[in-house]
DNA sequence: CTTATATTTTACCGACTGGTCAACTAAGAT
DNA sequence: ATCTTAGTTGACCAGTCGGTAAAATATAAG
């Protein structure tokens, strides 16, 4: 049962760096194999395919996300404002962290990866799909505690909370395009003032 | 002078389509010379490297988007508010295109480009950023207009574009993921909901 | 100890990568 | 007719790609 040798997670861990600051073109299962100090052989024991690695790779990526940006920012005695500002907050110094440590702007490593592989690889692209669509679910149960408590005007939650959601993937991206994470700090509250209205009653 | 032949004209084309539906990493010079029909020895005459040609494909890319989406949206005859509608009805129509042409919904070149690139490669990252910077101040410029006819509240208008465009951006990122343009369709409206007020007077 | 299983090593595969090169052709100018 | 120049050709380079396979080693159970 338990995995004797810590090999696996090492591939996971080089494979998460090094496809995040470049990409999956540019990164060679070599490449991942020597940072992880592992013989492709041994990569190949624990993963059939760069591929699947790959999907590994976002699957733990998404965890990540979930402790570091997400827990620390949708807490639900928080009013929803302040939930909506510390995730902007959160994902602010995640970029800063970045940029500060290896000199680079990553931006969402999610959305990096859709912008290169959506096109490519239709099971990389579904696995992208249904990650980033529980983000934006994560994002709608804030929208909706808002509403209730009567501290967000009634709306349509799923689409602004999908229009709120591109907000952040654009945002990241541009961050990454001028290798400047304080446009994530200049221009994110404007994520508080998108709105869709509700669909007309019927 | 005249170039004699299309053959430049020819790589530029394929790289462009080839570029665009999949990614740097994936499209090899090989492959854009057999598309268009030229021997890589020549591929090398007109270009000194795949990089070069990336920017040149860029390039002419900013030129088709200015011609097929932005001079068909931003008529300084119209109110401001028609002119973001037509930019994001024009977006629309523009991917919508390609998913009936070869089922994809293929997002944003620059987006794409910028998120595989920025972080390999400084000088496609500075292009894209220069482009990027051009669109968002288009984009100003309307604002600008709709404020002077008081269609618009005053705010930030350089902030507001920016944080526009970035929302557009992640709208086309998105799409892309789901390969489904009604997205852009869907929650484009929220464009007109942003605003960053206008920095506190000195 | 024996056996079964998990892990690791190493050499290897054919295909492909971006890029180079010298030879060649075509056309226009003098 | 000759010279120059732009364009073209196809072979070639060293290196890398994702992936395979067999043998070697380690581990643990019976």
């Amino acid at each position: 049962m338990n995995t004797v040798t810590d090999t696996r997670q090492r591939l996971l861990n080089s494979a998460r760096e090094l496809l995040y600051s470049r990409s999956y073109g540019n990164v060679g299962v070599k490449e991942i194999c020597d940072v992880a100090g592992v013989q492709k052989g041994s990569f190949y024991h624990f993963f059939p395919s760069k591929q699947e690695l790959t999907l590994a790779v976002l699957d733990e990526f998404f965890i990540i996300s979930k402790q570091e940006i997400f827990s620390r920012s949708f807490r639900s005695d928080w009013p929803a404002m302040q939930q909506l500002n510390a995730l902007l907050e959160n994902i602010y110094l995640f970029q800063k962290n970045t940029k500060e440590q290896i000199g680079k702007t990553l931006g969402c490593p999610f959305g990096n990866m859709s912008s290169e592989m959506s096109t490519q690889d239709e099971v990389i692209r579904q696995r992208l799909n249904g990650l980033l669509q529980q983000m934006e679910m994560s994002l709608r149960t804030v929208l909706e505690q808002g509403v209730k408590t009567g501290e967000i005007a009634p709306c349509d939650t799923v689409a602004t909370a999908a229009a709120m959601f591109a907000f952040i993937e654009g945002l990241m991206l541009l961050a990454k395009t001028r290798n400047d994470p304080e446009l994530i700090r200049e221009l994110g509250i404007a994520m508080l003032t998108i709105r869709i209205e509700e669909p007309a009653a019927t």
